[in-house]
RNA sequence: GGUGAGGUGGAUGAGUGGCUGAAAUCAGUAGUUUGCUAAACUGCCGUACGGGUUAAACUGUACCGCGGGUUCGAAUCCCGCCCUCACCGCCA
C-alpha cells in the first residue's frame, strides 16, 4: 500500500498519477489525510492521559511501600477519572485506525513516469519483437487438436476428476511439463536465483501482504475450514518469506525463484479465451522474485526483463514485449512489462510472463525493510516476473513446431525431455 | 486429534504484581590501549506511532507468541487462540 507520508506531502500529484491508472475515487486521498489527522489528534490526547495514569500508578506504588495508604487511596480516585476518559478515546482510535487501514488499501500503486497513458490493452506499447515467425502450412491445427492427436493432455478426463480448467497431462505431455519446469528452474538458479519450493496454500496474512487480499478475494480458491488460500502464483508465498523482516543492506539483492502450481478461479471467463490451454484454473509456473535496494529497482527490472527474454529466445519462440498502459496494469504494480508469444495456429499473441516493479507498495504492506549504512531502516523494493508460465508456452511450442511427422522441440529441451521431438 | 512442557530483544537466557523496555553472556558496532595472524577495557546497540529539532538531542505511548480480562499498576495472575517440543494416536 502507499505510504501516508507520500499522500500528505503531495496529494495533488498523487491524484494526477492515480488518474493515469484509470482510478476514479480521488476523494479517497483527502479522506486518508483527514483520517490520519484524526488519528494523530486522538493518539496525542490518549497518550497524554495515559501518561498521567502511569505516573499516578507509580506514585501509588511508592506510597504503598511507605505505608501511606490514605494518600494512595486519594490518588486512586484521580486515576479512576482518567481511565473513564481513556475508554472512549481508545474506541475512537480503533475505529479511525481501521478506517484508515481499510481506505489505504483501496488505493492502487502509483504508476511510474514512463508508464504509457491508456485505458485498454490496445493502448499498451510494444517495446520490441523477437524470434522468427513460423511458416505453417494450411493444415496447421491449434494445440487442442495436437494434444489429442499425440495424447499429451486429456481435458475431458480433467472435467471428470475435478472440473473444467483442470487438465490431466499424460505420457509425453506430463514429461514435457516436468522438462520445462526443470529447465526454467535451472536457467534461473544459474543466474543467481535461490530456488524455493513453497507451500501451495497460504494464510490470510500472506495473501494480504502481496495484495491478493482484499482486492482479489474472489480470484482465489479458499479452504474455509482452515482459512487457507490456494496460491494464485508462487509470488505470494515466496515474497512473504521476507514479511516482517529487517534485512541488512548487504543482504540485498535477494533473488528467489520457485516452481508452483497456480490456482485461479477466473470467474466470468468464457469463449475462445478459455479454449484448450489458453486459460486454466490450475497451471504450472516458475516465478522469479527480487527484493532490492530502492535505488536499484529499475536497473534490476531491466535485468529481469533481459533474463526472461533470453529464456524465451532459447525456446525459439516468436515473442514481443509490451509496456502496459496505466489502465491495463495490475493494482499493486508501478510498472509492468508483459511478454507474449505468438500462437501460429490460433494466430494470436498469448501472455506468458509479466514482469513488474512494485517499488515499496508490497514491502510497505509486508513491512519488509532494510537497515542502511546510516543506521536508518527503510522500505525495500520488490519485483517479480514469470519465467515462465507453462500452458501457453506449451500451446505455442506445439503449434509452432508441428510437422507432418511430429512436433519438434527446441534444442535446450532435448536433454531434459530425452528426445528431439514428440 | 490426545496428554504434558514451553513461547522474553540478532542468539543464549534471567525475571511470578510496582524501582523491568526488560539482568547477564555472546554476537554486532564505535573507540582506547597493548601490539601482531589477536587480546583487554570503555561506550553504544529493538520496533512502531506521536511531540520536538534544519537535523540531532530530548520526550510521550504501545509492544516480552496473538487477542481479551483482573488490578491504581501485568512479561509476571485469569480466559481463549496460535505456534514449538516430547510422548501417544493416525499416516504418505
Amino acid at each position: 500500500m502507499l505510504q501516508v507520508s507520500v499522500l500528505r506531502a503531495a496529494p495533488e500529484e498523487v491524484k494526477q498519477r492515480l488518474a493515469k491508472k484509470n482510478f476514479k475515487d480521488m476523494q479517497l486521498v483527502d479522506t486518508i489525510v483527514q483520517l490520519d489527522d484524526d488519528r494523530k489528534k486522538l493518539q496525542a490526547s490518549f497518550d497524554d492521559t495515559q501518561a498521567k495514569v502511569n505516573a499516578a500508578s507509580k506514585e501509588i506504588g511508592m506510597l504503598m511501600a511507605k505505608g501511606d495508604k490514605a494518600a494512595a487511596e486519594a490518588i486512586k480516585q484521580n486515576v479512576a477519572g482518567w481511565k473513564q476518559e481513556l475508554e472512549p478515546l481508545k474506541e475512537q482510535m480503533a475505529v479511525v485506525e481501521k478506517q484508515l487501514a481499510d481506505t489505504l488499501v483501496q488505493l492502487p500503486n502509483l504508476p511510474a513516469p514512463e508508464v504509457p497513458e491508456g485505458k485498454t490493452p490496445e493502448e499498451n506499447e510494444i517495446v520490441r519483437t523477437g524470434g522468427a515467425m513460423p511458416d505453417l502450412g494450411p493444415e496447421a491445427v491449434p494445440h487442442w487438436e495436437l494434444t489429442k492427436k499425440y495424447s499429451l493432455i486429456d481435458f475431458e478426463l480433467g472435467n471428470k476428476i475435478t472440473g473444467s480448467g483442470f487438465p490431466v497431462y499424460t505420457g509425453k505431455g506430463a514429461k514435457l511439463q516436468r522438462s520445462l519446469i526443470q529447465y526454467f528452474l535451472d536457467f534461473n538458479t544459474e543466474a543467481g536465483y535461490t530456488e524455493y519450493l513453497p507451500p501451495f496454500m497460504v494464510n490470510a496474512a500472506s495473501a494480504y501482504a502481496t495484495g491478493q487480499l482484499p482486492d482479489k478475494e474472489g480470484q482465489m480458491y479458499h479452504a474455509t475450514e482452515d482459512d487457507f488460500y490456494l496460491i494464485p502464483t508462487a509470488e505470494v508465498p515466496v515474497t512473504n518469506v521476507y514479511r516482517d523482516t529487517i534485512l541488512k543492506e548487504e543482504a540485498l539483492p535477494v533473488k528467489m525463484t520457485a516452481y508452483s502450481p497456480c490456482f485461479r478461479r477466473e470467474a466470468g471467463s468464457y469463449g475462445k479465451d478459455v479454449r484448450g490451454l489458453n486459460r486454466l484454473h490450475q497451471f504450472e509456473k516458475v516465478e522469479i522474485i527480487q527484493i532490492v535496494h530502492p535505488d536499484k529497482s529499475y536497473e534490476v527490472l531491466q535485468d529481469m526483463i533481459a533474463h526472461v527474454e533470453r529464456l524465451l529466445q532459447s525456446l525459439e519462440l516468436p515473442y514481443r514485449i509490451l509496456r502496459l498502459c496505466g489502465g491495463d496494469m495490475g493494482f499493486t504494480s508501478a510498472i509492468t512489462y508483459d511478454f507474449e508469444v505468438y500462437s501460429a495456429a490460433q494466430q494470436r499473441w498469448l501472455e506468458v510472463s509479466s514482469v513488474s516493479n512494485f517499488e515499496n507498495y508490497q514491502t510497505n504492506r509486508m513491512k519488509c525493510r532494510f537497515k542502511g549504512a546510516d543506521g536508518k531502516t527503510q522500505l525495500a523494493h520488490s519485483l517479480n516476473g514469470s519465467s515462465l508460465a507453462l500452458p501457453r508456452i506449451v500451446a505455442c511450442l506445439l503449434e509452432n513446431n508441428q510437422t507432418a511427422t511430429g512436433i519438434r522441440l527446441p534444442k535446450v529441451l532435448h536433454r531434459y525431455f530425452g528426445a528431439e521431438q514428440i
